[in-house]
DNA sequence: TAGATTGTTAATCGATTAACAATC
DNA sequence: TAGATTGTTAATCGATTAACAATC
């Protein structure tokens, strides 16, 4: 699917290509040059040309983009078609506010169940998904197809939860815990962190900048 | 306080260093070299020295860095000690489980305040901290000297609630809303934007990479 | 056609890596 | 002292910006 190793940096750009294309379409902006995009971005219209051309010509020259039209190209680049399937372990408050707030639709996933501990919450439905007790993880696990987990579970059982899923073949791990996923042997599975203190830390740091 | 221009691919390295080093330190791990630390971490020991230079020289030839003394000067560096006071706007579940599960004092802030719209949580306690209306805000920010706002209410009320923190001083916001925030006329306002959907595509995209 | 804007090649800039003298 | 490892300078690599021919 992917010619050349296309660089994190422009990976990194893409899902806000993708949020800014959406915006103008909803706004019902039909065509947008990469002057304008990159204006409105703080990106230069250099940058956004060179970027997308990694992927192939999406724009017509004299004319530049059709709003429409990169936005579906730039949402099958990210995968967004790919009808994954997602679950969440651990339906805390960080986890409930995951499955009743955060649009997984939105970002192509189909989020199919939640699992926990707590005996209050297991046998119940939150926001329209299941919620098993975390021994029918690998049951679950084995009779349907789920591509990522979601971990919401405390620091100290991240690692085995992490391990459990890494063993039953999980493709992706969306991690919220502020623990260092070992990948061991199972090198190929993806891990995104959402390191919560570190984007504190760095917006620490810039309070500390310039003064003085 | 700061003597170049600090680069902001170092910047983001710098909390994972903390986090590192600080592991280190409670492993009781007394000295460390560029050496191991970057095999550690998954990085050369040239780029952890480099990176290291732009703030001093903390090492000490043929031994390498003391873990708790680096440590420490890493947490200052990124302003740790700054006593920064910080609030919260917003009690749903996303706000919930920072303001419960969320250590600000292990990253430097003391969180003094929750904000909600609620009637059923405002005039109550959550995890330590009074809830009051978002109506107080003005008021309160006038009393007390607040650094941060973490922004957690609803993307429909993100532009007025962030526009209305800017106006009332506030020197940095962590975003949590899928909302690009505009500074308007408060340019010298951090902001740190946590985008929940854009980490989701970056996996999604890793996912569909390399397949066939 | 004339004007606008792309995709791409070349030039510049910045960040990472390598090398090594300094020194603990 | 000999060995280890830093801090820094130089070399390389990669990413961003500039320029422009192609063309809608």
């Amino acid at each position: 699917m992917k010619k050349d190793k296309i660089s994190s940096a422009v990976i990194r750009r893409l899902p806000r290509y993708y949020r800014y294309l959406n915006d103008l379409h909803h706004n019902g902006t039909v065509r947008v040059s990469s002057e304008a995009l990159a204006r409105s971005m703080g990106l230069t219209a250099s940058q956004i040309r060179q970027d997308l051309s990694c992927f192939g010509g999406f724009g017509q020259q004299g004319y530049g983009y059709n709003v429409d039209r990169l936005r579906r190209e730039v949402a099958d680049i990210l995968g967004m078609n790919n009808r994954h399937t997602i679950i969440i372990l651990g339906a805390g408050n960080l986890g409930r506010a995951l499955i009743e707030n955060f649009s997984f639709r939105s970002s192509g996933f189909r989020l199919t169940a939640a699992f926990d501990v707590d005996p209050v919450l297991v046998g119940t439905r939150l926001g329209g998904v299941p919620v098993y007790h975390i021994d029918m993880l690998r049951d679950y696990l084995k009779e349907h197809a789920v591509n990522v987990a979601v971990l919401t579970v405390p620091a100290s059982v991240a690692k085995e939860t992490a391990a459990s899923l890494m063993s039953c073949g999980i493709e992706g791990i969306w991690n919220f815990t502020n623990v260092e996923l070992p990948r061991d042997e199972h090198e190929d599975v993806k891990i995104e962190n959402v390191h919560f203190a570190d984007s504190l830390l760095t917006l620490s740091y810039m309070l500390s900048e310039e003064k003085v």
